[in-house]
DNA sequence: CTGAAAGCGCTTACAG
DNA sequence: CTGAAAGCGCTTACAG
């Protein structure tokens, strides 16, 4: 290997850009590798000037630990897991993965850390991930999503002592740390509006009612509506478009048929729109329409759609962090993340000017 | 560590489920732990009956080998690396790349492969990703996607030595093995589709051209066209919305507008649709629209938005395998991808039913 | 507070 | 064809 094999190989240039190892600082300085390891590792056991000296040392190579030989000896694989139980296709369609990675990855690559993604058929198949995971020492902690009633998740990360953070809580059963997101207060945001424009019955098309958030969002505009003076039908579904057709369709057969609909996501929203026109009742002034989920396919329709905006990028920047000071061993306390924005637009408000267009149109 | 310290910290159970090493097998087997080795790793020196037995013992206690002490003493690192180069924003409004990854997990998964993935602002930071992982043997390859004009990336991983595969190639230069897609082809399904329609003057909208794929589309566009006795304006942009839809009324002021507007992609056919009605053009029977991208936002515009459809799932799945290989040394060829399909929809056909509405409406 | 030594679980020359 | 041994680059008891 080493230099042997690069020689022989031809490879580059002789003096080939071997990294630093540990060893090497030491030598240096002419202190112990152990030195080294407490330093890096904030250990106690060394003079804060042997400190100081070899961190500073050790800035000026630009040296980072080799992360499979601190994972074969315990230490840290300075690696995150995020694993995702759905099916290709409903992965595609969400932006909010891959926007939740991205933020989560401002976080982790401030910190050296590497992001391992997985996709898996469902929640089983997660846990046994985790546990593969937790016996390679592979990753320092994971990101938990779509947390659902019953859910293995949160006692096998428990017993495997995985460091863990629950984007979207709180879990009901207060194992996990979280960051939650105030489904209660999104919910009167949306029907505070819908009232304030009149409407007093609602239908809300659901998603799969054993999603814990989908039970919360049920739970909350159960509790609100009623204060406010307005009925709802509630129709869940599995998040399909074709469910969602079928659910508008039933919504307004009613006799007392709804005259806004508030759906779960975007792609339910678009399907409802469909089935509207179909029945000939136009958007906003006979039935207005509000998603509790933003993306550029609410911007799409004419007229728009209202929807609920979050801040993904910043949320998953915080969900690392979380997980970073979990990992860290300073447990951090489970936080709410900031209030989604109502983006108001055609659906509920035909005064609405068009998104990215001039006011004067 | 092991025993003593997880019966001191009274851990689960006893018999803790400790993974079995390779020693573990040489020992059950009474063979040498080289031998083990060599089975893993398909390597010559030990007689196949010998191979036999351990390989079929392996499969029978579910032995995998650890990840960090292969990696650590030079043997695979059973990881594929993906650095995407964009901002935050870009990337989550592209479903494309999550597709992209849940069809590179379906190969990798298969082989006990894990996906690390990184975003990253540029292409020089892309590179220096590549390099620390090389030097740490974090990753045995690594897929690229869009390629652009003098790319620093296929000389720094040929330098580095890194297995790659280039998702939507070719290679200008040829250096990398590439899964490619026909955007001659594809560009000739679009015009065929217009020219039936009566379209004699075009205006396309175009992405970036320094990506090479952006380059490839309008030096097809330029020469199919004029085979066809079409004229067609490029407008080149940088994919935002805002200008595409400048370029949409830089096009539509000219004296011999266009009767039919190609756009690079989904997110600037929507702008640019937007510009068509506020200057009172129908659409399709005044101009056409048609999307080189597909994505739910085409189906929820009205008119739907006619557009090339790839099956980008699939599209992972085949530039995974191809890394897989290249990885094992067998050095597979560049492959073209299945040629995408034209879902034609209301913005150039006004009798195409809206997608997943019954016939009837 | 410091240093020498063992160990993590593999791979790979090297000698039989 | 097989086995004993060294080594990858860390971390962590353990003895000074």
């Amino acid at each position: 290997m080493g230099r042997t094999g690069a020689d022989k190989a031809g490879e580059p240039s002789a003096r080939a850009e071997r990294r630093p190892r540990a060893r090497d600082i030491a030598e240096l300085l002419g202190v112990s590798e152990t030195a080294v390891s407490f330093a890096l590792n904030g250990r106690a056991g060394i003079s804060d000037e042997t400190r100081d000296r070899i961190l500073r040392t050790v800035a000026e190579m630009g040296y980072t630990p080799n992360y499979a030989a601190r994972a074969l000896s315990g230490g840290g694989a300075s690696t995150v897991g995020f694993v995702v139980a759905r099916s290709p296709e409903d992965v595609g369609s969400e932006a909010f993965f891959l926007q939740l990675m991205s933020g989560m990855q401002a976080a982790l690559s401030a910190s050296d850390y590497g992001l391992l993604f997985q996709l898996v058929p469902d929640v089983d198949a997660e846990v046994a991930v985790y546990r593969r995971w937790k016996a390679e020492n592979r990753v320092d902690g994971v990101v938990l999503v779509d947390l659902r009633e019953d859910d293995p998740r949160p006692a096998a990360v428990a017993e495997l002592g995985l460091p863990s953070v629950l984007a979207g809580g709180p879990d009901p059963s207060g194992r996990l740390v979280s960051v939650a997101i105030d489904d209660v207060a999104a919910v009167e945001l949306v029907l505070d509006h819908l009232v304030d424009r009149g409407h007093h019955r609602l239908g809300y098309v659901a998603g799969e009612p054993h999603l814990a958030h989908v039970a919360r969002r049920i739970a909350a505009i159960e509790r609100a509506a009623p204060q406010r003076g307005v009925t709802v039908s509630i129709v869940p579904t599995d998040f399909s478009a074709v469910a969602g057709a079928r659910a508008v369709a039933e919504l307004m057969s009613r006799p007392q048929a709804p005259t806004a609909l508030v759906f779960d996501n975007e792609v339910l929203a678009i399907s409802g729109i469909d089935v509207v026109r179909a029945l000939g009742r136009a958007i906003p002034s006979e039935v207005a329409v509000v998603s509790l989920e933003d993306s550029l396919i609410c911007t799409a329709t004419r007229p728009q759609v209202t929807a609920l905006h979050r801040e993904t990028h910043e949320f998953g920047r915080v969900v690392a962090e979380h997980l970073l000071a979990e990992i860290a061993g300073h447990g951090s306390p489970s936080e709410q993340a900031p209030l989604p924005r109502l983006m108001v637009r055609g659906s509920t408000d035909s005064a609405a000017t068009i998104d990215g267009e001039p006011a004067a149109g």
